[in-house]
DNA sequence: AAGCCCATCCGAA
DNA sequence: TTCGGATGGGCTT
């Protein structure tokens, strides 16, 4: 498999923004960009990975702009290549469809799958999500009202969900 | 095939 | 409010 990735500025930090030839499989953030890059690595150890320079890759660069504006809060769509089980799959195409503003529980996102008894499931699947933001698996939170967890840190959880929530 | 980890949930004390 | 047990998917032995 062939990857392409760029390091951008946002206002969420940096992000890591990557792309097979069928679409972005990964944006990560973070304020290290060495680190980031790692993470990558270690995700898709067997890929064929590959720096670009913003706006020198035909096929990136349009997509890295369309990321820019989801992350500086505007809302836009991008091809996605979602790699994964078929169960993860299920659950990262089900968290795309929720709207901006809106949040649904662990176990209501289990239950409109078909599977009410796997809400813990669905939160190890949401965990492993690698498309920050884009699929907005910060718009699940815990059955009680509470945040649960979130992989790019609870803070940003919580600015995420406060910027949808008047928008 | 068995065991372990986990961004949960629910009921009981 | 805290605490156990049920729970299911994914990864490692």
């Amino acid at each position: 498999m062939q990857i392409r990735w760029t390091i951008i500025e946002t206002a969420l930090g940096l992000a890591l923004v990557a792309a097979t030839e069928r679409g972005l499989c990964s944006i990560a953030l973070g304020d290290d960009a060495t680190a980031l890059e790692a993470e990558l690595r270690g995700e898709f150890p067997k890929a064929d990975i590959s720096h670009v320079q913003e706006g020198r890759d035909e096929f990136l660069a349009p997509r890295v702009r369309e990321v820019a504006c989801m992350l500086n809060g505007r809302s836009g769509a991008v091809d996605v290549e979602l790699i994964g089980t078929a169960f993860q799959q299920r659950v990262w195409q089900a968290l795309m469809k929720i709207p901006p503003g809106q949040t649904l529980s662990y176990a209501q996102l289990a239950e409109s799958l078909g599977k009410p008894s796997a809400a813990r499931a669905v939160a190890r699947a949401c965990a492993q999500n690698r498309l920050a933001v884009i699929v907005p698996c910060h718009r699940i939170i815990r059955g009680d009202g509470s945040l649960g967890g979130y992989r790019w840190g609870l803070p940003l959880k919580d600015t995420l969900l406060q910027r949808e929530r008047v928008a």
